[in-house]
DNA sequence: GTCAAATACTGAATAAAATTCTAATTATTA
DNA sequence: TAATAATTAGAATTTTATTCAGTATTTGAC
């Protein structure tokens, strides 16, 4: 099979693991009607080739006393640090993402923190220090409705 | 220990099954130095609590063709079916995400598409479908830097 | 189409991990 | 402080992961 290429078997791997990453090797076989030794190698497979980046673990954001979500949008200056400054705000722990979108030279940052006095306290102690940096403008969720990063797997 | 109150021990946990939902539990107990049997106990009583909601694969986006990402600015009309005008949103696949934001009665949702042709479609026959919802602005995104949804796990 | 090489799969054996349970320890609180 | 509840360790058991040799299947060259 080629190196890019997906079957059938390999997408409903990961519609199935998908929604639950701690899926044990034997229900998975056992769903897809495989000997366990085969599903195993399926799986180290997908890893291998990157298909699978991750497992992670959703954590209640709340739980963990962190209450304000926004997003904030950010020009950075063209010139010799431009990389720099990418790598800076990317290496802030409450960035959680950073999109380069179309029109001017902006970013589309999703920032979490737990209150908006900490959100003033980042913008003020950190975006500031990075140079060629400016946020122009910042928009406060109020209310998640739905997030998740569940992808459409095709049917095939 | 209170319902919602988390140890250093919880913290940990945390910490080290967000990058990997996929550590074995002697692995884990391992580390924090504990029984096998008692971190498993922990383990069980953070996912009754809610505190950990669940364990995800993060799936390579490209690998399945989906190239495109979106923000979407909508509005919703207030009315009696705006609660169903939501649930409809937020029923549809493509939706990764769905935020209710200050001003206006306004949404940023997050969509995931195989290209500007699905994109269309989608707006198309699904948003334009829904009672009462407007898109106001479609934003693409050219290049996404870093996206996580790792939360800053405090010291303690 | 045929054959060889590469790839994928099975089934059994083994190693490792998860799970259960009891007893003991520690923390809570009345 | 005593009674109660919660947490933890340790051993036994069940289940799962992993390995590997052999079989089947697919792929690609000719």
């Amino acid at each position: 099979m080629n190196t890019l290429e997906l079957d059938r078997t390999d997408l409903e791997i990961l519609r199935m693991m998908q929604g639950n990453a701690r899926i044990s090797n034997v229900e998975l076989a056992k769903a897809l009607n495989m000997a366990p030794s085969g599903m195993l190698e399926r799986v180290r497979k997908l890893e291998q080739k990157k298909v699978i980046e991750s497992y992670s673990t959703q954590i209640n954001a709340e739980a963990l006393g962190q209450k304000l979500l926004a997003f904030v949008s950010m020009r950075v200056l063209d010139g010799p640090d431009y990389q720099k400054t990418t790598a800076l705000l990317t290496a802030l722990p409450e960035v959680q993402e950073v999109h380069h979108i179309a029109g001017d030279d902006c970013y589309l940052v999703k920032v979490r923190t737990s209150d908006s006095a900490s959100l003033m306290a980042l913008m003020r102690n950190s975006f500031s220090q990075i140079p060629n940096l400016i946020s122009t403008r910042t928009t406060i969720v109020l209310q998640t409705v739905k997030e998740t990063r569940q992808l459409v797997i095709p049917e095939l």
